[in-house]
DNA sequence: ATATCTAACGTTATATCATAACAGTCAAGG
DNA sequence: CCTTGACTGTTATGATATAACGTTAGATAT
């Protein structure tokens, strides 16, 4: 991973560090509560070890620190914690990096595209209203019942355009 | 894998069955000799099972395929005709399924939108011009250099969908 | 023709990602 | 109390993917 540290101010594209995670995480307490999820401390360590994290975390990844401070230290302790958080949107899987990374917006529904640097490895989850307007019109032409989608963009984030510029 | 057979006189959606699987094979030489592709025998045998096949497959299903006709017997062998083919467009990675399909419209520049039906694994390559649109201009606003992108949807094909109403 | 080069192939071995199945814990409700 | 069900942890295994190396065969250059 060629990261680019946190000197600049953000880490990673649009993780802006700790600061704005404490806010996210009281989203997602507040999401938990008032849809009666069980925020058990693995599940919450969980979230918060990825909205610490810069870039997305692989599920052994996520292990290696819950083991580190106590908690299971087989797959499974990971895999059903991350599985939980993305059942409950808290979390979003990145399958072309077989990882997993916190929700940015936890509280509202929505379905996210993810723009994913090819330099650096950074996540950023961006608005996709008109991204998810248009793939449910291509799916209703298809006759296709579209539940959910997965939208992952490749390319460069405006860090490492310019560091390559 | 719910299958729900041939008897409707297509399989899979949109996959019409070896008929057409000819004529895109023809596109598919077509741009590879256009290219200068070397569409060497694992590499044309490997496309023509994924034309073959009713959905999506996994590279260890093509590799047994290839084995049991005399190719390489290892996962390297199969890994590599299929990175080829989606590299050089003929092919796609459908990464929701840890699969492979051959591409649909193997002459067009496109980047396509792929509707998986939770109900049968059937896999439509749909055309996603709006969708990418959107998701350029997503990408713009967010100072990102988009590339390619990966756009899966789930949901219900028109068979499953009648089949469960 | 023959030496050289290189892309492609096949192999062994290993890395990485993910789940099945079962046992122990604990709080909620009868 | 005792059952029930959700949660946690474990062992074991399965599924997906790549690294590294020797070999082959077509292309190029002498
Ligand atoms: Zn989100
Ligand atoms: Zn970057
Ligand atoms: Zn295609
Ligand atoms: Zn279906």
């Amino acid at each position: 991973m060629t990261n680019h540290g946190s000197a600049a101010g953000f880490c990673c594209a649009d993780h802006s560090g700790a600061a704005n995670a404490q806010a996210i995480l009281a989203q997602a307490e507040a999401q938990a509560r008032a849809r009666g999820l069980r925020l058990t401390p693995v599940r919450r360590r969980t979230l918060e070890i990825l909205l610490e994290a810069h870039g997305a975390l692989g599920a052994y990844e996520v292990l290696e620190l819950l083991a580190r401070e106590g908690f299971g230290t087989q797959p499974p302790v990971a895999y059903r914690a991350l599985n939980f958080l993305v059942e409950n949107g808290l979390a979003h899987r990145i399958r072309r990096l077989n990882a997993f990374t916190a929700c940015a917006h936890p509280s509202e529904e929505h379905s996210a595209a993810f723009l994913i640097c090819a330099g650096c490895d950074s996540v950023t989850e961006a608005p996709a209203r008109g991204v998810s307007d248009a793939l449910a019109a291509a799916a209703e032409a298809a006759g296709f019942a579209l539940e959910r989608a997965t939208i992952e963009a490749v390319g460069l984030c405006r860090i490492c355009q310019e560091a390559s510029a």
